[in-house]
This record gives C-alpha cells, sequence and structure tokens, in this order.
DNA sequence: TCTCATTTGTTCGTATGTATC
DNA sequence: AGATACATACGAACAAATGAG
C-alpha cells in the first residue's frame, strides 16, 4: 500500500471533483510515485481522506481504469498496471 | 434478469426519450416477455444500450412505477408486479 | 471450516445546476 | 414559462471476492 498524503480537492473549480481525484492519481502514477503493482488508496480511504462521496470516488478510479492504467480486484483493491 | 433486445430510441420523435424507454418496457411486460417477478434491465444497463443519460432511464421506470407496472428495490433491481 | 473485516461491484434514490426546445 | 435531457454529486443498501485469524 502507499500513503495518500493531502488530497486537495477545489471545489469551485470548472473541473467536476470526480476529474480532479483522477487527475491527482494520475500524476503520481505518471511521476512515478506509484509504480506498476502498486495498490492505489482504497475506495473508503479515499473516501475519508477527500470528504467526497463513495460514488464520486469510484467515478474517479473509473476513468483512470477506462483508461488503462489501473485494474482493479473485487475484494483486493485497485492496482497500478 | 432478462435481457434487454434492442432499445431503439428516436431522437426525433415528437414522443419524449424518457416515454419511448417506458412504453418499450410496458409492452414487453403486456406480451409476456417480461413476467411477474422477473427484473428488468437496470439502469445503468439501459443506459449503455440506449445512449441514454442515467436521470431520462430513471424517469421511464418512474414511468411505469407509477402506473404499477413495476416496483423498485433499492440495492436489487426492478422487478415486474 | 467458519467468521470477520476489507474491498470492489451493483443497484436504486435524491438533489442541483445547466442547456435546449 | 415549462418540459425535457444531461452531468454532477451525494446517500443508501445489498452482493461478492478476498484474506486474516
Amino acid at each position: 500500500m502507499v500513503s495518500v498524503h493531502a488530497v486537495d480537492i477545489d471545489r469551485t473549480s470548472e473541473t467536476p471533483t470526480y476529474r480532479q481525484v483522477a487527475n491527482i492519481l494520475r500524476e503520481r502514477i505518471r511521476s512515478g510515485e506509484l509504480k506498476r503493482g502498486d495498490q492505489l488508496p482504497s475506495v473508503h480511504a479515499l473516501v475519508i481522506e477527500t470528504g467526497l462521496a463513495d460514488a464520486t470516488i469510484r467515478s474517479a478510479v473509473r476513468v483512470l481504469k477506462d483508461e488503462g492504467l489501473v485494474r482493479t480486484a473485487p475484494g483486493r483493491g485497485v492496482f497500478v498496471c
């Protein structure tokens, strides 16, 4: 598991919150902070950290999944591809 | 669960899209294709199949619910009465 | 084997804002 | 003004897979 650090969401931004979360996570992958096989913070952890709703976090994960950057494993977590 | 088959929406029709969806589902119930207790396609499945928005599909389901043709069960699905 | 906590998956409900016709 | 449609966001419940013990 990799710690989450700050996930700062700008509620006033034009960018939807779920895309902000996706952008932050994507940048961590791109930068190498999150490497292949690393587990992302769980949906629950991100809910706590961001104060956003469960469904909103799931939307963010879906974006990265659709981009092929991560894969989800039911009962285990979300992992960098 | 019952498969969805084609759900053809006519964007140019006078009939609102949500009513078109309601009409199609109603006809499947009337014809016996969908029987008492059968589960309708989920909102998500219909969103994918029709290309319409979540809220639009929900409007269609609400029509059938108001007519007493179906009942909704949160976390489970929509079922024929 | 069984139980429990964790985690993702799936489902409907509700509300708000915006755009279009 | 009103109806329709879409996007976003949050709430809630249930299911299924996993792993620890």
